[in-house]
DNA sequence: AAAAATAATCAACACGATGTCAATTAACTA
DNA sequence: TAGTTAATTGACATCGTGTTGATTATTTTT
């Protein structure tokens, strides 16, 4: 078995993934056909058909691979932090490099990020966070017999609250820089919101 | 002017809206066509068009129409709190008769919940909730100048930890009562998610 | 460098959904 | 009951979809 794609697929792959890319930017996701990619990508509609099943498909195959990415860079940084330790600057450090990744991948992230359902980013980045936060060999652990609310909300409540920041900030036209947000997200989390808005002392 | 709309347009919206909520739950919104719904609402193809535009437009309608019963209803729950003083008594009552609300129309708000953008149900819920919590005549004003992170992130952090709890509750399939999610929302939000962890004392 | 393998192109096809229209029928309102 | 308005019907052109078989072009292998 060969491990090295045909360069034809790579570059065809890559097209279309510009051309989706861009496309959604102008147009958006629903109001999108396979024939606008195709056309925009300059290969032939059939071409596309070889490689993706329709647009959900490919919508669906960008996903995986941007879910791989994030899986890697949550490894890689894990990898760096020497102690087991679960302290703010590593936290810090992971953070800016997840919006650095966000960042580079703004329109796609958008899109990506609005879709639900079992096999969505938000769901995604749920386990990612969740293994990298709460299930890890840290001080910090959980004691699901202290929780005073049923898990799954406790998760949905962090979780959405992120991903909602997150999203704020990739619709911005001039966004703050990575480490901005890995400030205010931090800042966020561990005074709380209502200690950012200053009703708690 | 007449008030009294057209029964026959009564007739024709309501099968149109029975028919959206059903086949929503069968085959999601985007695999959903006009003709699938002016055939399960066994009404004409033609007459869909009389009355919308096209499918988006059906949902942007539908959407209206559940953020003016929202609207509503928190309307009416402000009314009924005598005081200008909000306390925890009136929020849980609020969230109890929303929570209900929700529990009623659970497949549609599904949908309309996960749509993003600037015309979505996630930004009506965000207005009317900042309207209703932050901007009101009442004890607790938040000053500007007092904010740790930039207002418009701690708005999507606490707005978004919401919405998300919420569709955490909409996408089970036996559901917690209305006043059971009421206590939970407002544990997680005056408690803080950290504290309903168990790390804070 | 030649041969073998495989990807991309092209043209054509049937199919289904879309949005619109004019003429007709049916139902409602006043 | 008369007048108004909504719904139906059948038809139409248009567009995107997904597939196919034959052909061309490019890449990999030997």
């Amino acid at each position: 078995m060969n491990v090295t794609e045909d360069r034809r697929i790579s570059r065809t792959k890559e097209a279309i993934r510009q051309a989706l890319v861009s496309l959604i930017q102008e147009k958006g996701v629903d109001a999108l056909s396979v024939k606008d990619i195709t056309t925009r990508a300059n290969i032939n509609r059939g071409t596309f058909y070889l490689h993706y099943k329709d647009k959900f498909d490919l919508l669906d195959q960008t996903l995986n691979e941007i879910t791989h990415d994030l899986e890697k860079i949550t490894w890689e940084m894990n990898a760096l932090s020497s102690d087991k330790l679960l302290n703010t600057t590593m936290l810090s450090a992971a953070s800016v490099r997840l919006f650095k990744y966000f960042d580079a991948n703004a329109p796609l992230m958008k899109v990506l990020l609005s879709i639900k359902g079992t096999n969505s980013l938000q769901n995604a980045i749920k386990d990612i966070m969740w293994r990298n936060i709460f299930e890890q060999d840290k001080t910090t652990h959980i004691k699901k017999e202290n929780l005073l609310v049923p898990e799954e909300y406790l998760i949905s409540y962090i979780i959405s609250a992120h991903i909602g920041v997150i999203q704020e900030w990739l619709e911005k036209k001039f966004r703050e820089t990575p480490e901005e947000m890995a400030d205010i997200l931090i800042n966020l989390s561990f005074r709380g919101p209502l200690y950012a808005i200053g009703l708690k002392p």
